[in-house]
DNA sequence: CGCAGTTTTGATTCATCTCAATTTGTGTGG
DNA sequence: CCACACAAATTGAGATGAATCAAAACTGCG
């Protein structure tokens, strides 16, 4: 809590540097785009500059005022929302390419936090100037709306997945999904670090670290997986995949 | 389902009615919110008509193309996601002045169904012409991303919501929204009707319906509601919203 | 090298699901 | 308008998956 305080103060004083989606790898998975080089000029002058994050610190908490969005510039982050009552629940992970923030849009006010898990960079965008620019820019325009409508759509599947899956499925589709993002950026479908503790998995599958650590135990004991501690080696992904299926094939 | 295939048909042959932002109740609301008079006419230009749907009838289903968003004008609707083997999710319940439609923004097609569970009548909002409007039009633009933003942040919601709770607090928490909404409406904080089923309430929280049923029927025996199948009266809202805090009142 | 945080594993408890039987409500057609 | 059939809701008994409580092992950081 204090390192957390102490971590919140450092932004104000680490200049910003300077970021261009024109020259970033990241523009096809990005805000950018479709966007000609033009217009992608004109998004450089809006978002200015970037942020780095040390693992750990918060790259927004609920409740502070909204006023940019972001994107993942590199590194890894996740987004919880915590009630009074001390509940808390990880609402997403996300990675580079990917815009956080919007849920601070609705009513100016950030709603969630969103914490670095190693060290990252985003890139600021000023959400006003970003609406100005986009009225502007047909393609950018549009590209925001899919961007949130994503957002939509992706909340819907982790509705199902809490909602309709047992314990061992959960965590078939996490893999599943953490795979296919990492094959979209370049990285190995099978190999990969996780960045978050098995108390931040349950969270977002809503289950308990025990839990999440017996179904690792299991996956890897039926040959699935190779897991030590935070690495993870995908071994059969079609039976993984299967285990979404259940055994008796109900339809309708 | 045969009756639904024969449902499909009707909007087509049924001409849709004239529908005006500016006389409608719902204003604001709904998505005119804000908006200046003449602004409002011009939005009343791009919505054009409206549709009827009998209880039981799709406005849209998953795999549809998407070209419209939905206000609900009257009635009520249950969205849901499937997936192929056969899991069905609930993702929310749709009443009068709320915006339908926008999964589909994403891909161009809809994921998800809409369902109404009532007669209703929805406008609709040619989606491809409301981005026009609303790049002339700041106020709407931004009231367009407030909404979708407050779609995110209600979702946020049903994650905590099936994370964290059990099966007493999820039906407290949704019967406390619900009441909320409808006071917003005008109508009657304590005493409604539900215009879904056990079972859907059930899929709604994650949940089977004989829980649903069960937790009705206890909150019934401690005098915090009074249940009649679908009409629900409530006797003691400060003990339900305290079923939402846990007794232990942990902190952090 | 040691300590704190994380992870694994085991034994037990408990909430919810499952299966099953009734009851109640609703819509349809005679 | 009533009777019937079907859908929805209630309630009970028992099964089960995940939570809880507890202890030990591992990892990485200072």
């Amino acid at each position: 809590m204090h390192a957390n305080v102490k971590q919140n103060v450092v932004p104000l004083i680490t200049p910003g540097f300077k970021v261009a989606c024109s020259q970033c790898n990241l523009r096809e998975l990005c805000l950018p785009f479709g966007l000609s080089d033009s217009d992608m000029d004109r998004l450089d002058n809006l978002i200015g500059c970037g942020r780095k994050l040390k693992r750990g610190q918060h790259l927004y908490r609920a409740g502070a005022p909204f006023e940019f969005i972001y994107a993942v510039k590199s590194g890894f982050f996740k987004t919880d929302v915590l009630t009074e009552d001390g509940r808390d629940q990880v609402t997403g992970f996300q990675m580079a390419g990917e815009i956080l923030g919007m849920d601070g849009i609705s009513t100016e006010i950030h709603t969630c936090n969103a914490v670095a898990l190693e060290d990252s960079e985003v890139c600021l965008i000023p959400f006003t100037e970003l609406e100005m620019l986009s009225s502007e820019i047909r393609t950018l325009q549009h590209h925001l709306h899919k961007v949130m409508s994503r957002e939509i759509v992706r909340d819907h599947g982790v509705m199902m997945l809490l909602g309709t899956m047992r314990a061992e499925e959960r965590l078939a589709a996490f893999l599943l999904n953490l795979s296919q993002r990492f094959t979209a950026r370049g990285y190995s479908p099978t190999e990969f670090h996780l960045r978050m503790t098995r108390e931040e998995i349950g969270s977002y599958l809503g289950l308990k670290l025990e839990t999440v650590s017996r179904a690792f135990s299991r996956f890897q004991d039926d040959g699935l997986i190779s897991v030590q501690q935070k690495h993870i080696r995908i071994m059969d992904i079609l039976r993984i995949k299967a285990l979404l299926a259940p055994p008796d094939g109900r339809i309708g």
